[in-house]
DNA sequence: CCGTCAATAATTTGATCATATTCTCGGGCA
DNA sequence: TGCCCGAGAATATGATCAAATTATTGACGG
């Protein structure tokens, strides 16, 4: 093999560039407010610009970043107004496709999700926020992608990556513990194959965390 | 001034080139199935490939288009089943936005809605597809955007880029009269405010709209 | 004489293009 | 039928051009 620039597998740079930039805005690495530059990336991942823009020009088509009028990329502070109606569509959304995954699921596939689940919890004690945000959203993906549902796990997704960014400011003053954990209420239900149960579940996870990010939006934005 | 490539505006090439071929997409010059080439667009928009890549690439996050997994790019055909999730989303989410700009609707706003209504009716008239299309997409994109509410309008936005290359085949053997006309129910609705009548009305229209292309569709896949 | 503002120069960043390389598909041949 | 090779298309790079922000300098007013 002489190619040294190729990626792990044999995924497009692109696709690669594109999949670093999202976690790191999924993740706490990217701020909202913070500037994002072409020729930054390109020298930070060491590959062209043509496939930089190619992933932000993707990344700002999903919400996840937004041209600043100017020809400047940043990823977006996010409006009352904004986060409300990401609250209102995810409730929309996320329980419909909890519901279908509901009727979907196996015993191997609530496996998998406890298991997710525990390392979530993991996270929580060890107070590794990265961590944490990563299996938060392992567990989500994980149950949306049992509902057999492209198109709407697909805005779902889009979602995340809009209020992504905003959650680190938020959990990093958070306590750990004080979450009465909807995860386990929804494991619960996909045992017992209770769709209406599970859309509920996921309703009031969702509203959890998009109250809490809006209560600390709403002091901070002051 | 020695520019000989730059637009109509001072918009660049790349974003030129997208609403391009969105406009394909949305009134039917682009099929379901077919395939699309960058070096075709090259040739036909007498553009570099670059912002060709790009506006496809953004397509492609929106779920415009779709790659085959090899490096081609088609049209997508759309399965029953999400064309269902489709209607749903729209169910969802477009009676919302008719809601909310029911609350803030001028009278001037209705005017406009109304003019583009008559434009519409002309084209059913004039059996003129392409012209039907576009002032429908029209009059929704006018009342949606009467709802200051930016998130759900790209949402829906996304999803009529989804299902609007479908359209063409299905209103082709359609007859032009037979709609008990929603966009009227819906405007008077605006005209008295009343949130829950607009809501309805959208609703009724959706639903007519997809129920029509999901049993288009049901024969024609077959 | 100092501080502030404005105009201009320099640097940084984005946009586009032309070119080279890699990969996929289809036809020809054993 | 299976393998190899060539044509064509997509991916990725680097160079070039244009635009915008930032820094600098000079003049004016206090």
């Amino acid at each position: 093999m002489t190619q040294s620039k190729t990626g792990p597998a044999g995924l497009p740079t692109h696709e690669v560039v594109y999949r670093r930039i999202r976690d790191m805005l999924l993740f706490g690495e990217l701020a909202p407010g913070q500037a994002v530059t072409i020729q930054g990336l390109v020298a930070d991942l060491d590959v062209g610009m043509t496939p930089v823009r190619e992933a932000l020009r993707r990344l700002t088509a999903e919400g996840a970043l937004s041209f600043l009028g100017n020809r400047r990329i940043t990823v977006p502070l996010l409006s009352l107004s904004e986060l409300d109606q990401l609250s209102l569509a995810r409730r929309m959304l996320e329980p419909e496709l909890a519901s279908r995954a509901c009727e979907r699921v196996t015993k191997k596939d609530i496996d998998v999700l406890r298991s997710i689940d525990v390392l979530l919890d993991q996270a929580i004690a060890a107070n590794d926020m990265r961590n944490y945000l990563a299996r938060n959203y392992d567990f989500h993906k994980a149950l949306y992608g049992l509902a057999d549902a492209a198109i709407l796990s697909s805005l779902v997704d889009g979602l995340w990556l809009r209020f992504g960014p905003s959650l680190r400011g938020v959990l990093a003053t958070l306590e750990p513990l004080e979450t009465p954990d909807m995860h386990k209420v929804l494991l619960t239900a996909l045992e017992e194959k209770d769709a209406v149960a599970a859309k509920k579940a996921v309703e009031s996870d969702v509203s959890q965390g998009m109250d809490r990010l809006r209560s600390k939006l709403a002091t901070a934005g002051d």
